[in-house]
DNA sequence: GTGGTCTAGACCACC
DNA sequence: GTGGTCTAGACCACT
C-alpha cells in the first residue's frame, strides 16, 4: 500500500503532491491496475491533512483516468503507467540505484541529486528535438 | 543567463517554480555568486507571467539569503549552493548524463526518469539513516 | 452572459447543474470561444450557492477542456461544442420551437415535453445501431 | 417491463436516475396503474447497483404516491402521470419522433437534441408567463 | 478583485 | 464505513 508523505511548506499544494507520488508509483509499477489506494481516512491519519484534500487529489486522478472511486469500497487503480525499462530489476534501475548511492555517499543532498538529473534531462532535450516543449518541467495533470 | 520555464497547469505556483529553478542552477554552478538574474521585465517577456509574481520569487530568495535586489541595477546572486562532485566535468555528472541519455533513448519520458531517480533516492534513504525525516521529498524553501 | 438556475431539491448536485447548463449553452452557440463565464461571486449573488461549489464546476469544465480559469481575470470558454444544424435560425430549431409551443399549449408540462423527446430518442437509438451504449442517458463529463 | 439504465459518472445519484426514468415512463403511459416494477434483484442484475439503492428509489416513489410496495409481491404503480396529447399515436408524438429522426440523421448527438429542446422550452417560458419560477429546470421530486 | 487551496464539519449516497 | 456534496471562512496566488 502506497504511503504518502506531504511536505507542507514546500509551496506545492498537498493534493498535487499526492497526485505526483501516485503517478510515480504507477510509473514504477509499485502500484498496478486493481490495486487499492489508501482510504481518505487512512491518509488523514498518516499525514494530518484534511480528508477533502485527499478526495480532491483522488477525484483529479479519476478524471485523468488513472483511478476509480467506488463509494463504499474505496479507490482503485484503473490504468498502468508502467514503462518497459523501468522494472524493478532492469539494468537502468540497477544503474541509477548505484549512481544515487555513490552520489549521496559523496555528500550530495537529495536536492543536489535531483538537480543533477534535471540538468542532464535539460541537456538531453536541448540536444535532441528541441521542438518538444510539452515534455519539459513537471508533467501536466493530463488536463 | 538563466531562462525560466513556467509550467502553468502543473498546480505548482509560478513563483515556486522560479525559486526551484534558480536553486537548481545554484546547486549546479550554472549560476554563481555575482551573476545577474534576468529582470522582471525579461522574465515577463519570456514567460507571460506577471512582473509582480517574478518579484515575489526574487524577494523570497532574497529573504533566504540567496540573492540581493539592488534597485535600478538588478538582482544578483549572493550565495553559492554549488557542491563538490556536481561540477560540470565531474564523474558523477558524466555518468548521469550518459544514464539519462540511455534512459530516454529507451523511450522513457522525462517523468519516468525522475520517477526512477526518486525511487532510488527513497530506497537509499530507507537503507541509510531512516531517522532523517527532513531530507525527504522536495526541499523546503528554508528561511 | 449565461445565467445559471439551480434547482435545489432536484437531487442533482449543484455543480453538475452548472456544468450541464454551460454545456448546453456551448452546444447552442449561446456561449462561444473567448466568452467569459460569470465570476464565482456573481454566480453566488444570483443563485445563493457557495463560491467553492461554483469553482468546483468551473474546475471540472477546465479539466474537460471546455474553459480556462485565469486567476485575477476570470473564466473563459476555450472550446466550442456548437453543431451545424443547431444554429439559431436553422430549420431544426424553428421546428422544435414550433413543436414545443404547440405541446405546451396543449397543456403538457416541461417534464412531459422532455419525456416525449427522451422517448423519441430512445426509440431512435433502439432502431439504429443498438450497440452504441455510451450515447444514452445524460452525457458523461468526458471522464 | 421497464428497464433502467444507470449512468455512473454522470454525477446524478443512482436512485434519482431510477425515479426520473420511472416518472418518464409514467408520463408516457409506458407504465400504467397496476403495472409491476422490476424487483430489486432484477435491477441489480441489470445494472450492477446495490439492492438498497433500488429500494431507496422505490421508497421515495411510494412516498410520492406513485407506487406501492407490497411485501413478498413486488412494487406496483398506483398513480398515472399520463397526459392527453402524449399517447403513443398522438400527433405530437409522431411529430417529435420525426423531428428527432431528422435531427440525429443530421449528426446531432443525444445531448444536442436535448439542448435544442431545453432551449426551446426556456424560450417558451420566457415568452409566456415569466412569473412561473417553479416550472423551470428539472422537475422537483415533489413530496 | 480574480481564482485557488485548505480546513472543519454537517449531511448524503452507496456497499 | 466508504466516497461525495456543500457550506463557511481563512489565507494565498495572480492580474
Amino acid at each position: 500500500m502506497i504511503e504518502y508523505r506531504i511536505d507542507r511548506g514546500s509551496g506545492v499544494p498537498a493534493y498535487v503532491q499526492i497526485v505526483e507520488q501516485t503517478e510515480r508509483a504507477l510509473r514504477m509499477g509499485t502500484l498496478q491496475v486493481g490495486d487499492k489506494l489508501p482510504t481518505a481516512r487512512e491518509v488523514v491519519e498518516a499525514t494530518a491533512i484534511n480528508p477533502n484534500t485527499v478526495l480532491r487529489a483522488y477525484r483529479d486522478m479519476e478524471q485523468a483516468g488513472l483511478v476509480e472511486l467506488r463509494r463504499g469500497l474505496g479507490t482503485f487503480v484503473t490504468r498502468s503507467l508502467a514503462r518497459p525499462g523501468a522494472e524493478n530489476d532492469s539494468p537502468l534501475r540497477r544503474e541509477v540505484t548505484d549512481w544515487v548511492t555513490r552520489a549521496r555517499a559523496t555528500g550530495l543532498e537529495r536536492a543536489d541529486v535531483l538537480a543533477l538529473v534535471t540538468a542532464a534531462l535539460d541537456a538531453y532535450d536541448n540536444e535532441h528535438d528541441s521542438t518538444r516543449p510539452g515534455d519539459r518541467e513537471r508533467k501536466k495533470e493530463d488536463a
